[in-house]
DNA sequence: ATCTGTTTATCAGGCG
DNA sequence: CGCCTGATAAACAGAT
């Protein structure tokens, strides 16, 4: 939807790559899963650059979603309408990008097949990603409220060193909207406050809406924006509390958290039970307050943490440069 | 017909 | 210079 008035300013193009404009997209969205065309509208709609030439850069757009294992397809019900699958983040592809940048990635995401216990093929991926969804549901539904975090390759992922690149994706975004019910962007990352350089990222922070002409206005706060985005939707850990419904079908998705540090990393043993028993600490991911204090204590940003989670999926899959 | 997804090819830029 | 990443184009197949 045009924005008479703004674009004289905001047609630059955006320094992110494609792959970061759609893993912007995937995790600005509530199950951390889109259908291409979603995919197209968050891009459109944050970014008036990309309003022209639609065909060209869509057509990138989906190349690079083929192209990328760090992109893996969620097939539809038979019985949901629509066209396309759903696109999602790989597991392991948290640390695609510097710091958790979305301006850089350093790292190209490749899966490898070598190890048996991980989904060589990306469409394996997803199944064995929605079958842990289901066993979380299994398990939500035999446990009440609170929601089992998601296999180790998740705790930790999302919330390792409690440091967030000013272009990771949870600044951005939480800079950029407004919870849809008013809630407080809590539920992301307690992530300006962890800031250590504040001198640094204080400054692109403030960059951002100011100094940002690629996107709307300050923090692209867009009314209009019909983003789903997480508000409430997320667990401390980026979970989604709020499982996909597929034709009937319960199907979440996978929050797959783009982490904020490179892996050094951990070859940890190998998947354990797709559901880990709750840890300590964890958090009781329906609610906020508690999300917040799973995000702020729980995770105590220290190294080991850091290893927690990305360990799992480490041995699902490498960054290969 | 249009959209979605895959694949191949080419080119530019960055980096060691 | 060689390699890698990313952008772009294009052809093509399959799904809706």
């Amino acid at each position: 939807m045009p924005r008479p008035g703004r674009n004289t300013y905001s047609d630059q193009k955006p320094p992110y790559s494609y792959i970061s404009l759609t893993a912007m997209a995937i995790q600005s969205s509530a199950e951390k899963m889109l259908p291409l065309s979603e995919i197209y509208k968050f891009i459109m709609d944050r970014f008036p650059y990309y309003r022209e030439n639609t065909q060209r850069w869509q057509n990138s757009l989906r190349h690079n979603l083929s192209f990328n294992d760090c992109f893996i397809k969620i097939p539809r019900r038979p019985d949901q309408p629509g066209k396309g699958s759903f696109w999602a983040l790989h597991p392991s592809c948290g640390d695609m990008f510097e710091n958790g940048s979305f301006l850089r990635r350093r790292k190209r995401f490749k899966v490898l097949k070598a190890d048996p216990l991980a989904p060589a093929k990306p469409a394996e991926a997803a199944q064995y990603l929605q079958q842990q969804a289901k066993l979380r549901l299994s398990a939500l539904a035999a446990g009440g409220t609170h929601l089992p975090p998601m296999s180790s390759y998740n705790l930790g992922v999302s919330q390792p060193s409690g440091f967030k690149h000013p272009f990771a994706i949870e600044n951005i975004i939480a800079r950029e909207y407004k919870m849809p019910g008013g809630l407080a962007f809590s539920a992301v990352q307690p992530v300006p406050a962890a800031y250590p350089l504040p001198n640094q990222l204080g400054a692109v922070g403030s960059s951002i809406g100011a100094g940002w002409p690629h996107v709307y206005g300050s923090g692209m706060l867009d009314p209009a924006a019909p983003l789903s985005m997480a508000g409430g939707d997320y667990s401390a850990y980026g979970v989604p509390l709020k499982p996909l419904c597929h034709g009937g079908q319960t199907l979440p998705a996978i929050p797959v958290p783009i982490k904020p540090t490179p892996a050094a990393v951990p070859a940890l043993p190998a998947l354990p039970a797709p559901i880990p028993p709750l840890l300590p600490g964890s958090p009781p991911a329906l609610s906020p307050t508690s999300s917040h204090t799973a995000t702020s204590q729980s995770s105590p940003a220290t190294p080991s943490d850091t290893l927690t989670g990305p360990a799992a999926a480490a041995l699902h899959s490498v960054a290969v440069h």
